[in-house]
DNA sequence: AGTTTTGTTCAAAAAAAATTGAACAAAATG
DNA sequence: CATTTTGTTCAATTTTTTTTGAACAAAACT
């Protein structure tokens, strides 16, 4: 019946199944500019631009949305929205909301800061963080063993990279602290 | 007498002019390490892997370096390096310093974190979220003006994003306060 | 069981970002 | 003032990242 699956969403039928108001598959204005702002946002993190798309829908989005129709509202790849839901998912971005009569999986986006913070710190800054410390250590020993006129000089650089890691600790506790505890 | 320009910084009279000890051209192992380090950590802030090199090449080098001694010891191009230095006296984490009898532009790593995290908040973060700001000011006036049934659930997503920036905005200084006081 | 719907995966394509290097400019040297 | 040294700029190239889309798998229908 439809000529390829991507297009069945287009179809009149699924349409007039989807709600009557305004938000079948077109954004409004003021959606587009919510998510540009967030596209801007996770730049500053590092994120790809669909993530902020994804997002960003889902933030100024009244219901939760499935796979299918953030497909068609944003007209990015199913692949793209598969895994950038799976990454917003796993920092906690996004959480599944049963839908009755509706066998797909539907999303809302977490738009506690806490949360998001948290899932971020977790998700993206700890790991880095932890990587870090396991290399410093090395550096620390290869330290102790050198002994080159510049030793000394190398393990006060040294010490110097292992304050600030401790700080940079400190620092995410009290982020956390700040915007209310999670563990 | 030399062949290419680039290549006047091999000649060996050149090299002895340089300095008696072991860092003429060559990085000790350790220096590699300190380096891979940086270039890591510069990553999660979203900046290029060059820039990592060379703030960690002046990080673990006892004296100022002048554009030519980075690139060799880095083996990156001239191009690489000098935009690389912009950036990073632009952010205040490197500084010229003068060495007599020396025509060339010397530079040290800057390495205090609270100059560091300052320049960076003032270079990259606040840039950002002073567009931000501008955007939401634009979405808030959409808001007003908008008469979808979804009117009053966009207006209380964007208060909300309101709130996330003005305690983006709070952390900020905490995090200026926590590592020390500079501007 | 066969068919359709829903969602994932991953190789290939496209897009974006970083790097190179050659041309250029400015300043210092002889 | 001609030459060399030092450093910048930017178009072209390379590398990296992101996106696409088709193939596949799993679950839900009939």
């Amino acid at each position: 019946m439809s000529s390829s699956p991507q297009a069945s969403i287009h179809d009149p039928e699924r349409l007039s199944q989807e709600s009557m108001d305004s938000k079948t598959d077109k954004l409004e204005p003021i959606q587009r500019e919510v998510i540009a702002l967030f596209v801007n946002g996770v730049r500053v993190l590092g994120l790809p631009k669909s993530v902020g798309e994804i997002y960003g829908l889902l933030f100024i989005s009244p219901e939760p949305l499935p796979l299918d129709v953030i497909v068609s509202r944003l007209e990015i790849s199913k692949g793209s929205v598969s895994q950038g839901l799976r990454f917003l998912r796993n920092l906690g971005a996004v959480k599944p909301v049963y839908v009755s009569g509706d066998r797909r999986d539907h999303f809302t986006a977490v738009a506690e800061l806490k949360k998001l913070a948290n899932g971020f710190i977790r998700g993206e800054l700890n790991p880095n963080l932890e990587s870090a410390t396991i290399r410093l250590d090395e550096l620390k020993s290869m330290a102790r063993n050198n002994d080159s006129p510049n030793s000394d000089f190398f393990k006060e650089r040294i010490r110097r990279i292992g304050n600030w890691r401790r700080r940079g600790g400190m620092l995410l506790k009290i982020v956390n602290r700040f915007l209310g505890r999670t563990t």
